[in-house]
DNA sequence: AATGAATGAGAATTCATTCAT
DNA sequence: AATGAATGAATTCTCATTCAT
C-alpha cells in the first residue's frame, strides 16, 4: 500500500458533509463537500465509493453519535424517571449542541437515499432502548405496543422540542422540561 | 377567450407532483411530474412559474387539504376529547388514506424551497387548532405552554403513529387509539 | 374573409419590433413583441409567418423609411454640395430623431437571419443615391471606384457620427459637420 | 497537481467560438462551440464560467489579436502617413486573412453581452491609437475632434473595405488604396 | 493516495409555432 | 381574424464520477 487512508480526511468530509447536508439538503453537491473538507473532489471518492455511500455513512456516524450521546453517564442503578430523564436531558443537549448535526440527520431520515440495510443497522443500534422503553411502557397507555413505538415517539417529542428551543433559545429549559413531562406522563400515566 | 387555463391540468399536474414528490423528494425532476400529469414539459411552466412556485404551492394545497379534512364534521358542541379525537382521527385517516400526499408533505417541509411566506400562511390556515390545543392545555403539563408546541406534538405523535400503521396495517387501530392516548394523557394528565 | 387584417395591428407590430429587437437583438421573443403591440401571441403570426418574415419585412421598412427621410426635400436643383449635405443631415438627423430604428437596423444588418434576397431590395432601394455618390467621386480620391463603395463610406462615416451624437449629444452640432466635411473631403478632396 | 488545464484547450474553444459566433451570432450554442473544438459540453464550462465570460473574453482576445496586428512592425521613426498607412494596411490585411475573427467581432460589439467593462479595456488597449490619430488630426477638417472619433472614422472606413474586398477578393489592392485615401484626405486634407 | 480536469447525462427553463376556442 | 394555452425541441449550466498526472 503506498500511502494509507487518512483518517483525519475520513473524518474531515464527514463533518463537512455534516454542514452542507445540513445546510442544503442530500442534494448538495460532492464538489462542495470535498472543498469544505479541504481535500480534492476526486479524494472523496477514495473514501466513500460513490455519494450515495458517503451518505449512508453519514447517516450511520451521526446515529452512532447520538447514542453515545445518551448513553454516556447512563445512571444505571437510578430509578426509572431518573434513567429516562438522562436519556432525554442528553438527547436535547446533543440537538441543542449540535444543530447542524440535527439537520443532517433529519435531511438524510426522509431522503430516499438511505437504504434499508441502514436503517436497520441504526434499529440495531438502538436497539438497547428498547429495553428501557419496554420498561417505561410495563403499564400505562402504551402497555400493549412494541417498544419500538415508545421510542419513536420519545423521539419525536424530542425533535418538537428541539425544534422549539432552536426558535427560542432562552425557553430552552421551559421547553426541554415540558417536553419531557408530556412524554413521560403520556407513556407511563 | 382562446383556450382557457384548465384546472384539470392544473390538478393533474399538482397531483403527478405530490406522487414524484414522495417519491424522489423535492429533487424530482419536472419532466416527469408533467409527463406523469400527461402533459408537455413546457405546460408545466404555464401554470406554475417555476419550480419553486409549484413545490409552495403544493405544500400549500397539501396542508389545506390535510386542514379540511381534519375540519370536516367537526363537533363543536361536543366534549373537548372528543373533539380532539375527532380531529386526531381525521388527521391519521387522512395520512393512511393519501400516504403519497403525507410523504410529499414531509419531503417538502424539511425543503429549503419552502418559503417562510408560505410557512406563514400555512401557520396562519392552522390557527384555528390553537383554540382546541389552548382548551387541551388549559391544565395538565402543558399548562404554561403555547399552543403551537402542543399542536406540534400532537403532529408529531400522528407522525409517528402513522409510520407504524404505514408498516403495520393490520395494527391500525391499535396504534391510533395508542398514539391518542399518549397525547392526550402526555397534555391534559 | 371574415375580417380583413388591419394595417394598424400591422404597424404596431412592427414598431414594437424595433423597439424590442433595439433592446434585446434579434433574439427578442415574439411573445415580448406581440405583448408590447397589445397583440395576443398568435396573432403575430397572423400578420407574419415567421419570426425570419417580421425581421426580414423590419429591416426593410426600416431602411425605406430611412431612405424616404434622406430623399425629403430633395433639393434636386442646387450644387452637389447642398444635395450631398442635404442627404447627410437627413440621415443623422433620423438616426438621432429615432434611436431604437438605427439600433434595431444595425442588429438587424449583422444578423444572419436578414435574406440575401432582402439585402437585395435594400440595395436596389438606395440605387438612386448612387447616381449622387456616383457625381461626387467624379473625381477625386474615390474616382474609380463604384458609387455603392462612396455611398458605404458615408453610411459607415454617418453611423460614427451618430454614434458620438449619441454619447455628447451637446456636441452634435459639431459631430455632424465635422462627420460630413470628412466625407467630403475624403471622397472629393 | 493533477492535470493542468490545458492552453490548447482553452484556444480550441475560443477559436471554435470565433467561427461559430462569425456564422450564428451570439447566440449560438455552446455545445456547437464544444463540439467543435473537441471538447464536451461540460469542458466548456471549466475553462469559461459562463458563456457571457466566454463572449467577453472573446472579444478581448480578439481586439489584442487586431491591436497586436496592427502595431507588429510599426515604423516608429517614419513619416506620419507612413505609420498611419502602416496602421490601416495591417487593418485591413488582418480583416482580410481572419474573416471570421472579423465578423465574430462584428456580432459581438453590437451584442449586449459585452460588458461595460469589457468595452473599457478594450478602449485602453487602444489608446495608443489616439496619439497617432491626434498627430494626423493636428490640422484639417478633424482638428478640432477628439481622437477617439478620428479612430472610430478610420474604422468605419476599414470595415467599409474590408466588406467590398471580401465580396471582390480580386479588387483588394484596389479598395485598400482608395480607403486609405479617403480616410487620410478625409481627416488631414 | 491525492489531485482536479474531463466527461456527458440530466435539469430547469425558454420560445417559435400551432391550434382549439 | 383573434386569442393564448399547449407543445417539445433547444439551451445553458450542474454535478457525480472517472482517470490522467
Amino acid at each position: 500500500m503506498a500511502r494509507p487512508l487518512s483518517e483525519d480526511k475520513r473524518t474531515a468530509i464527514l463533518e463537512a458533509a455534516t454542514e452542507v447536508v445540513a445546510m442544503l439538503g442530500v442534494s448538495a453537491p460532492t464538489a462542495k463537500i470535498a472543498k469544505d473538507a479541504g481535500v480534492a473532489d476526486g479524494t472523496l471518492f477514495t473514501y466513500f465509493a460513490s455519494k450515495d455511500e458517503l451518505l449512508n455513512r453519514l447517516f450511520l456516524e451521526l446515529k452512532m453519535d447520538l447514542r453515545d450521546a445518551m448513553m454516556t453517564g447512563y445512571p444505571a442503578g437510578k430509578s426509572l424517571m431518573d434513567r429516562n430523564r438522562h436519556v432525554w436531558d442528553r438527547f436535547i443537549d446533543w440537538g441543542s449542541a449540535y444543530p447542524s448535526k440535527r439537520r443532517a440527520m433529519r435531511q438524510l431520515a426522509v431522503s430516499d437515499r438511505i437504504t434499508e440495510e441502514s436503517k436497520r443497522l441504526v434499529g440495531n443500534a438502538f436497539g438497547e432502548f428498547d429495553d428501557i422503553m419496554r420498561e417505561c411502557a410495563s403499564s400505562g397507555a402504551m402497555r400493549l405496543q412494541p417498544p419500538s413505538f415508545v421510542s419513536a415517539i420519545m423521539s419525536a417529542i424530542g425533535d418538537t422540542t428541539m425544534d422549539f428551543i432552536a426558535r427560542e433559545p432562552r425557553e430552552a429549559k421551559r421547553y426541554k422540561k415540558a417536553g419531557f413531562d408530556a412524554f413521560w406522563v403520556g407513556v407511563t400515566g
